[in-house]
DNA sequence: TTGAAAGCGCTAACAT
DNA sequence: ATGTTAGCGCTTTCAA
């Protein structure tokens, strides 16, 4: 190891130490950290010095426990081990880091009460403000939030009646664009791979968006054609599978998310079924992949680390403004949809006339192949 | 909103509080709350009794300056937009979190400087304990932690040299591995798509790995060979194409990560060649695409979620014990070569017999057809 | 075993 | 504009 370049920082040095050190009151030392503006220019300068020559780092608790604020944010997400929300905290991390935050994240592995236990916990540490996800928790979760004034904001869905702010979308018409799209270019013999709707809003939310869809134009989804997986590729290529045993297999098969329609796409890729020829298949989320794997996966662009900012902001706010999170701070994004090759009219459909709205296929990426 | 089933909790109630209200002492409710073993059972439950219906959760701040341990742990990871290092941070969650500590999670976009920012805020936020990744970290982050006296671990690499724990793998005996493999099927023209190895350890020593085992076998490795990209599959896509646009392009194509692969592996297919007839392609990391897609990428499986385990660990030991993290503490993993479909001898090549230690190609998923 | 009291290091009134 | 002083809520000696 090098020589230390600076002088050797004593193992941990307090303003009182620098105060009786340097000559300069530890209020002041204090200031300057806090509100250098106050302090008179040439006492500023000085104090800047001790406190680089000291290699000073303030002491968090003390300065929260002083202050009543921690400059920490939280973060409750199902799991880290998903794209999407690896995308949205990173977002939300990038804001309120540029804003002298740090995040406190933890996951809950879609259990309310798991999340009810983390942002416990969360509280406890002093968090400023805490992003959730979902509309769905439990009551002694909100309540603990809001008997205490901490903002919150809840993302991934949209509800114009929550007495919190949120950043999402709606699930539900989103989902019925896919089937909508689906139906206009003929499809009519559905199969749904969802997520685990229990707990989840968001993943029940598109099922009843798809069956709303289907239902409206006259068709119908039992409830043998939704198939409830865990979130993986996995599951996504099992699902697929059994569909594909049965005597009369769907013509479209609608996913969850970017990762079950991988997972049914490269099931089918290994049957050697021709895909958009046989069967169509949409995701939901557009993660990188779903651009460009082959065929490009027809899906919903959700624009993760734009949530995570505008989550950051709404929190951001909330806090400098001592409120406790306007109720009508309601952001609801519109999800595109991208077009790719996963979708085509089914087998031997006559063509059908794309109505007026429909959406344009478009090249998933600079380098695809028509 | 419903009923509040439990009596609704004052906005902040304190020990002091609650112990004019129950005539117990702060202090025994604080015994109470942290060692509950020295309290005479029937006080005990008497005061377990007042905390629960205050709904009392304690001030961390307060509590943290008193007994100067804030019961959290600190990552930096380069981001978390990454199936590796998500799945890392969740392990080193779930066991810290069965102990009581909470995540405060920071990224550093593979910045050393960005890195020592944080690593700061960690230490003004008083982390107990602090996970980094990889080898290379500027010396004045190493300082503050060691100044300090705070447990660190880093990840993702093995150096039984360094002066503190390091749980990890040798990725350049790793990188050495799948080259070998490759030229043992026959493959004698490489190229490399690394990820950008400025300040990342682990992508040069997957490199020089390639490198090494080349040129043993009396190979070589122009630097032209190597192509340096960010880790995303639109730049594997790119950096593959720019490789079959040479006249005499590789018959094996070493990847520094599966993602790299990934995209590799769909430009060659959107570009309709056989893969591996006409190109190998490998991967790092085996995240789970790559046991899915068709063909399954060959590639080293990282067993991410153990390691964020095991670093969990040793941070918990090393706090536990008071040590400052013992630099023997250096645990190497090793990692299985997972054979799959993207790799096979080039085409034109006479069979070469296969070394006895080599890896038998297994199959990637349950249901992968040959 | 329990209670009283002394801080932990900082910030924010309050004086000056 | 700066220094003095009084806590912030808790844990932990120290007495009892």
């Amino acid at each position: 190891m090098p020589t230390p370049p600076q002088a050797p920082p004593s193992p941990t040095c307090t303003l009182k130490d620098l105060a009786v050190r340097s000559g300069i009151s530890a209020a002041t030392l204090s200031r300057v950290l806090n509100h250098p503006q106050i302090v008179r220019p040439d006492l500023r300068a000085k104090a800047e010095v001790v406190l680089a020559e000291a290699g000073y780092v303030p002491h968090g608790a003390a300065r929260s426990l002083a202050s009543r604020r921690t400059r920490t944010i939280g973060a409750v997400v199902p799991t880290l081990d998903s794209a999407l929300f690896a995308k949205i905290v990173e977002g939300l991390q990038h804001r309120v880091h540029a804003a002298g935050y740090q995040l406190l994240v933890a996951s809950s592995g879609y259990s309310p009460a798991r999340e009810g236990a983390q942002v416990r916990s969360l509280i406890e540490r002093g968090v400023d403000g805490v992003m959730l996800v979902g509309a769905v928790h439990a009551d002694a979760t909100i309540r603990m939030l809001q008997t205490r004034g901490i903002p919150f904001v809840s993302t991934c869905h949209y509800d114009p009646r929550a007495a919190w702010p949120t950043v999402g979308w709606d699930n539900v018409a989103s989902a019925e664009r896919v089937a909508d799209y689906l139906m206009d270019i003929g499809h009519r013999r559905f199969a749904v791979i969802a997520g685990l709707t229990t707990d989840n809003d968001r993943a029940a939310d598109r099922v009843n968006g798809f069956r709303r869809a289907i239902e409206r134009r006259g068709g119908a989804l039992a409830a043998a054609d939704v198939l409830q997986r865990p979130y993986t590729v996995v599951e996504g290529r099992s699902a697929m599978a059994s569909l594909l045993r049965r005597p009369k297999p769907p013509t479209a098969v609608l996913c969850g998310n970017d990762i079950l329609a991988f997972g049914a796409l490269q099931e089918c890729l290994w049957q050697e079924l021709d895909v958009p020829g046989q069967i169509s298949i949409t995701g939901f989320d557009d993660i990188e992949m779903a651009a460009h794997c082959r065929p490009g996966i027809t899906t919903l662009h959700v624009p993760a680390t734009e949530i995570g900012e505008r989550a950051a902001a709404v929190l951001l706010t909330a806090i400098a403004g001592e409120a406790a999170g306007g109720a009508d701070d309601h952001v609801n994004l519109e999800l595109e949809l991208i077009l790719r090759g996963t979708t085509a009219p089914p087998a031997g459909a006559r063509p059908v006339a794309r109505s007026a709205a429909a959406p344009r296929r478009r090249a998933a990426a600079s380098m695809e192949k028509t």
